[in-house]
DNA sequence: TTCAAACCCGCAATCGATTGCTTAAATTAT
DNA sequence: ATAATTTAAGCAATCGATTGCGGGTTTGAA
């Protein structure tokens, strides 16, 4: 599929005995070009079906309108409404997105960054894979002067523009609701405490007893319980203690409550009476399951329309100096059946 | 963010007191470069934190290597997976993937699909929106001489690559499994019918009652039940007629299917004894309905593979004419409870 | 020792669009 | 009728990288 020759400014220019500099300036609708001229210059180059080159209008003009976007998977629902929130106001700004996903790999990461860095993108936006600890790749991004947004699992140490969730908060209330139902003895499943977003919600966790001044069990807290499969091993563990929890967070995710929710119902105990359970993430299929089980929305959409809008207002005042700064969006927490004790299902 | 002056190969020759043509021959690895200045340049490049041009690069060479891919929704299951899988395949070929949303509309397709054409990407993949009749900006597309691959959501008239579902084939084999079940009264569920998809699903369901020697019945046959309101909506009128249907193939979506089921069960319907459901496209959340929801699975993100796969394929043989030609993936029937009723749930 | 081949590298054009500067023409003011 | 001003359009440089061509140097063979 050779592809001929496109028109260019230089043919409509030929064509009609002027130069390309006239059409140019017709085209963008410079006011420095006669009238009638701009309307037979416009008239031709539809007629001619000519379509700007970007990459020649944007090398010369230094621009480029096109944002970034590097997220572990595409096909997770967090992630894929986020990237819908953010395409939707890209799009009404007329910028381009293009999108990479690092499927949590570390190195993918760095090779997608890069690849952004060299299609000299105005902007990246990023949610960090889970593997990495070295973050040279995006002081990079910084260092080649192209605005870094961070959202959801933030590097920390790095000075950028952050939106994420106020996980703390979040969970905090969480806790706080499953306590208000009665729940004594709440185990927590939580996710790699090298991604910020799981250390806040045992941080959470941990604050939510303090305040209620309820003890802290260590064999009530379960590490890295992220996926689907172990939750359900985690949970099989915690119902098969001589003190079994009453209610379980798994802070890591709702495929992780599905688990707990699974082995509790097989192993017989009774959602939400004998065991309450609370997800994070207000997956769609969370108000399927029967008993639904609660959890945490994060308002992913309007995460993203965050992030977007952010970068535009920061680029528009060009002169002064990006302050880092960081947008936390408070979650909402969710209460469904699986948590529910005084209203029985 | 008034963005500093980025490090140009120029800045590297001017550093060495070489030409820019060096550089650039080193940085292509071309061997008509001296090995020692070769490494030379290359470190010295590290050093100045270069990163090539792309947009200077690809206007030079007459390249892009940018796929654009518009879909009605990226937050969708199936198009999200989709992506996935394209991202898969055109990343392990260092190409850059541009996506888009139409959220259904016309219009705006449009406007992304002219967006594409401008920046010039080398392939444009696409499942239209629903509204749409008119389709002379996908002709602009080859007009201008881009590969065009549309799938799943096609235009049948227009000649290009296409990857699709055995729509027909699917319905048919899941129309036959709810027979073999014993259901006699089998309503349908269908949607809009200017997408090629619904069509081939009604004609698949038609095509399996008169082969197993069954009447079609006008009152059994549900326009428009796309969403779950609406599929709900559909199923209160069925299961109220006089003679109920004791299956419903929820064609249009799982999500449809959701509502047949949800209605269904609070009309006191028994699922699947007194009514059999099937949906279509293995929403994750098929399987955590009680009862789960039979349904027929798509291969997604086989489907993004194969689908990058043919644009590189074809971009490969570049003398030859591009034939015409479609790919159709056979879909799987995957049968669970609400279907099952030889085993009782 | 001499000539050809091989090897490096520079020159300059090119990709397509934009834009500051300049000139020519048209319009207005004096 | 002439000078001042506005308007329109051309010239040419520019963005950054690539590449065909050609000149100069080195190497090797005769």
């Amino acid at each position: 599929m050779r592809p001929k020759k496109r028109t260019t400014i230089y043919d409509i220019a030929a064509k009609l005995n002027i130069t390309a500099s006239s059409v140019s300036r017709a085209l963008n609708n410079s006011n420095h070009v006669n009238e009638d001229t701009k309307k037979l210059i416009l008239k031709t180059a539809a007629e001619l079906n000519y379509k700007r080159n970007v990459l020649a209008s944007n090398l010369r003009k230094g621009e480029n309108k096109t944002i970034g976007v590097v997220v572990p998977r595409i096909n997770q629902n967090f992630f894929s409404n986020v990237i819908s929130g953010i395409e939707e106001t890209t799009y009404s700004k007329n910028f381009n997105l293009i999108i990479c996903q690092s499927n949590e790999s570390h190195e993918k990461e760095i090779k997608c960054v890069n690849a952004l860095i060299n299609q000299h993108v105005d902007c990246i936006i990023i949610s960090v894979a889970a593997e990495g600890t070295d973050y040279t790749h995006l002081q990079n991004v910084i260092d080649h002067n192209i605005q870094l947004i961070q959202f959801d699992r933030v590097v920390d140490e790095l000075e950028t523009l952050k939106v994420i969730n106020d996980n703390e908060l979040a969970t905090l209330e969480g806790i706080t609701h499953l306590i208000e139902q009665g729940y004594k003895r709440i185990a927590l499943l939580e996710g790699p405490q090298n991604l910020n977003i799981f250390r806040q919600r045992k941080a959470g966790y941990l604050k939510a007893l303090r305040k209620h001044k309820m003890p802290v069990i260590d064999e009530l807290i379960v590490e890295n319980a992220w996926t689907k499969e172990l939750g359900a091993e985690g949970t099989r563990k915690l119902l098969s203690l001589p003190e079994p929890p009453d209610a379980i967070f798994a802070s890591t995710s709702d495929f992780s409550a599905l688990g707990v929710l699974e082995v509790a119902t097989s192993m017989g105990f009774k959602v939400p009476d004998e065991l309450g359970i609370l997800g994070y993430a207000n997956e769609p299929f969370t108000e399927l399951t029967s008993p639904s089980i609660s959890t945490i929305d994060q308002f992913t959409n309007y995460m993203g329309k965050t992030i977007a809008n952010l970068y535009f207002q920061e680029s528009e005042n060009k002169d002064s100096v990006v302050v880092p700064r960081t947008i936390s969006v408070k979650p909402k927490l969710i209460v469904r059946a699986s948590t529910s004790r005084t209203q029985q299902v």
